[in-house]
RNA sequence: GGAGAAAUGGCAGAGUGGUCGAAUGCGGCAGUCUUGAAAACUGUUGAGGGUCACACCUCCGGGGGUUCGAAUCCCUCUUUCUCCGCCA
């Protein structure tokens, strides 16, 4: 959510700059301004209504002490009129209040000035690439071949259980998951993030505290009868921590890690880009999230990008990372670099990180903040990452560690196996 | 699931209708003393709205009500604790 104040001080501003996005926002703006003026002179007159009804409450109760009750009485049905007035001003104000928070919502993250103009995919910024392609045989197999021909994965049996992307991991396939945990969880702490267990369930005030809702209130399973959602990413359970939290400035940086399952409906993703392991409605995720003070977040942002490198390194697996374009931009983010791995045998680049600057836009939702030196408070950076995602990750390893006679698995890995072939 | 008790500032904890945004202690911050630190002493220390700045308004778990006036009384929801039951 952006800042009221911001919007009052640089109105022009925020309307350009979310051109980028291709929204034009000078409709929706200027009523926010509108209901802005609206709700603030409701206060003060409100304000003024409730002082007046203050003080004569003081006077009838020194009257009523000194025993002139006549006089209290008098002054009694003057605070008639004034409650009444204080009620309905109090009913205009919630209702300002509430349609300009429903605007708010609906307004945003500012993008970044380097975040480049476009509208779809296509139009992401290659920022980075490394890595070799490997040169696959001829007979050279989707992961979900490879998945069925080593018995590794259960796509049909998972149908069975549950329904169609719920996959079942199976002996070899199932270590492979957990050895990608715990290598994740042991890097990131290396690198200085805080290991957490968080509940995969929130309730609706952390769905809106990072955004989620109202946005994608389609796209999270709903647990009706307990008003409960299964996360999407462990990003929401961490962020939320600090919801209406006022941390000391000398408590930044925040690095967290958790690993969660994430469950996500993807309502309406259909076709040949979702076989296998490409869109789950189930996944493990590894995710990192910090906590920063504005002047340093986007340092922290490429201190993350430097440490999936690291990993994608590591685990020699060739990929590009890409600068989102405004059009792709995700709805909360001001600038997102999204990690895509080669899959040779689909030929074709998955996504299996994103890593994001929120700014102060869900600390504003989530009132997280912090006392600057002067002991004001201000709101505080977000940012989050996945270090990684496990699905596409083991797609990439499948397919491009392929060979005639099995898959081998990746030099890091191997302590976490125990074994360093699937065959 | 049943019975009872409770929810107040960073923490602990007073406050049962007006003088309460709220005693006191601890913690935090600033200062005095000290070579420095500790101790001691002094001051200061919740959040939001509003204002150029004040004034002023709101907030004592959430919501609603009674009253001229509510932290205090009533209703309701949530959470926590104790006991019982069940149980990984």
């Amino acid at each position: 959510m952006l800042q009221l104040q911001a919007i009052r001080d640089s109105k022009n501003n925020i309307i350009n700059a979310l051109k980028k996005r291709n929204i034009d926002a000078t409709t929706i703006v200027e009523n926010v301004l509108e209901l802005d003026e609206k709700r603030r002179a409701t206060q003060t007159k409100l304000d003024n209504t409730l002082a007046e009804s203050n003080k004569l409450s003081k006077e009838i109760g020194m009257l009523f002490k000194t025993g002139k009750a006549q006089e209290a009485t008098i002054l009694k049905e003057k605070t008639v009129a004034l409650k009444e007035e204080s009620k309905t001003l109090t009913e205009d104000l919630n209702t300002a209040a509430e349609e300009l928070q429903q605007l708010l919502y609906q307004i945003p993250n500012i993008p970044h000035e380097s975040v480049p103009p476009g509208s779809t995919d296509e139009d992401n910024e290659e920022v980075f690439k490394e890595g070799s392609i490997p040169k696959l045989n001829k007979n050279a197999l989707p992961h979900w071949e490879l998945a069925k021909k080593y018995d590794i994965i259960d796509f049909e049996l998972g149908v069975k259980i549950t329904g169609a992307g719920f996959p079942i991991y199976k002996g070899k396939g199932a270590r492979l998951q957990r050895a990608l945990i715990s290598y994740f969880l042991d890097k990131n702490t290396e690198a200085g993030y805080t290991e957490m267990q968080v509940p995969h369930l929130v309730n609706e005030a952390s769905g809106f505290g990072t955004g989620q809702l109202p946005d994608k209130e389609g796209q999270m399973y709903h647990i009706g009868a307990d008003n409960l959602y299964l996360i999407p990413t462990a990003e929401v359970p961490v962020t939320n921590l600090f919801r209406n939290e006022i941390i000391k400035e000398s408590d930044f940086p925040i690095c967290y890690t958790a690993y969660t399952p994430c469950f996500r409906r993807e309502a309406g993703s259909y076709g040949a880009h979702v076989r296998g392991l490409n869109r789950l409605h189930q996944f493990d995720k590894v995710e990192i999230v910090r906590v920063e003070h504005p002047s340093k977040s986007f340092d922290a942002l490429d201190s993350m990008v430097e440490h999936v490198k690291n990993i994608l390194r590591e685990l020699k697996l060739p990929y590009r990372i890409l600068r989102l374009c405004g059009g792709d931009l995700g709805f909360t983010a001001a600038l997102t670099f999204d990690f895509e791995v080669f899959s040779t045998a689909q030929d074709r680049w998955l996504e299996i990180s994103s890593v994001s600057n929120f700014e102060t836009y869900q600390a504003n939702r989530l009132k997280l903040r912090y006392k600057d030196e002067n002991g004001k408070n201000q709101l505080a950076h977000t940012l989050n990452g996945s270090a990684l995602a496990l699905p596409r990750v083991l797609a990439g390893i499948l397919e491009n560690y392929q060979t005639e006679d099995g898959i081998e698995i990746p030099e890091v890995l191997v302590p976490y196996c125990g074994f360093s072939k699937i065959d």
